[in-house]
DNA sequence: ACAACTTTGCAACAAAGTTGCAAAACAATG
DNA sequence: CATTGTTTTGCAACTTTGTTGCAAAGTTGT
């Protein structure tokens, strides 16, 4: 049987999402479990309302604010923030630690299907600021048509 | 009488707001000149809270959204994305029409006082992007420290 | 001053997020 | 694998934020 549904890959999964967990110094739960394999399944961005909708029952709202909370503190997560007011997560692929953040590449709206990308190789550049103003973090953020909805 | 508080200086600012707002198509009322009012009397941005807060009593909340909403369509404000999912709103310097917003300048955000400035002087660095995709806006907000909380 | 139109405030609602607390789940130890 | 101490979960209750329909009030043009 070969496939990515094979009973030893769901294993393998599985004890990779708990490693991430146990890193993270966070226990390892059924929620916690559930919503990190939601992220490393899914290759752009997720917004609460679409772990609400993917999470088959019997998990609660407030949990998932819970989660999302501990995996952007711990560094496992960060925020995209959007210019529709609806923040939006995904996996940090770089060497984030808890409570440091290095994700500094630039983020991707699709205006149609409203796939959020993180393009990892796309550093944000450096702008030149009036003198008296310094820069802590900068944020750019792409509005446009993605490679899969260009007509 | 010399001084920004003069009667005849608030008679002329008074003008300058009804005219906005006639350029606009916007009838002139109460309203929206206390909210455009406020907006010309203060450098940085101001969100929703802000003016529920200054609005002297005697102004519903209700309306305030319609008021920033009609401003926005009209051309006369642009919004401002943060990155704590808080929108806020500038008047438009560029010449913004109905539906149609050039506000291609870089937005920054002091982390200590919570002051949002438009950087008109600055333009939005253009980012080359993977092949397939294709750029309709590009907004970039810096948080930091501004001149005035630069200890 | 009048009629036609637009805006406002109210009520009612919906969505999004927060906090305190007891029950359940988990981790560590023997 | 059972016990214990700690963490997490789900629930209730609440706050904040935003939306919609509608009648009363205000505005515009004649
Ligand atoms: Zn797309
Ligand atoms: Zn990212
Ligand atoms: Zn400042
Ligand atoms: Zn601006």
């Amino acid at each position: 049987m070969i496939g990515s549904s094979g009973t030893k890959e769901v294993i393998m999964q599985d004890e990779i999402i708990a490693n991430i967990l146990k890193s993270a110094n966070l226990s390892v739960t059924a929620s916690r479990k559930k919503i990190l394999n939601l992220f490393l399944s899914t290759n752009g961005a997720l917004a609460h309302a679409d772990i609400e909708q993917e999470a088959d029952e019997k998990m609660d709202r407030i949990t998932i604010y819970r989660t999302l909370q501990a995996f952007v503190q711990k560094g496992i997560i960060h925020i995209i923030p959007t210019t529709d007011n609806s923040i939006r997560y995904a996996l940090c692929k770089d060497e984030c630690s808890e409570g440091h953040h290095h994700d500094q590449h630039v983020h991707f709206v699709c205006s149609e299907c409203h796939t959020t990308y993180c393009l990892e190789q796309i550093n944000v550049p450096h702008v030149k600021l009036p003198s008296g103003f310094t820069e802590s973090q900068t944020e750019v953020i792409i509005n446009g048509l993605c490679a899969k909805c260009h007509a």
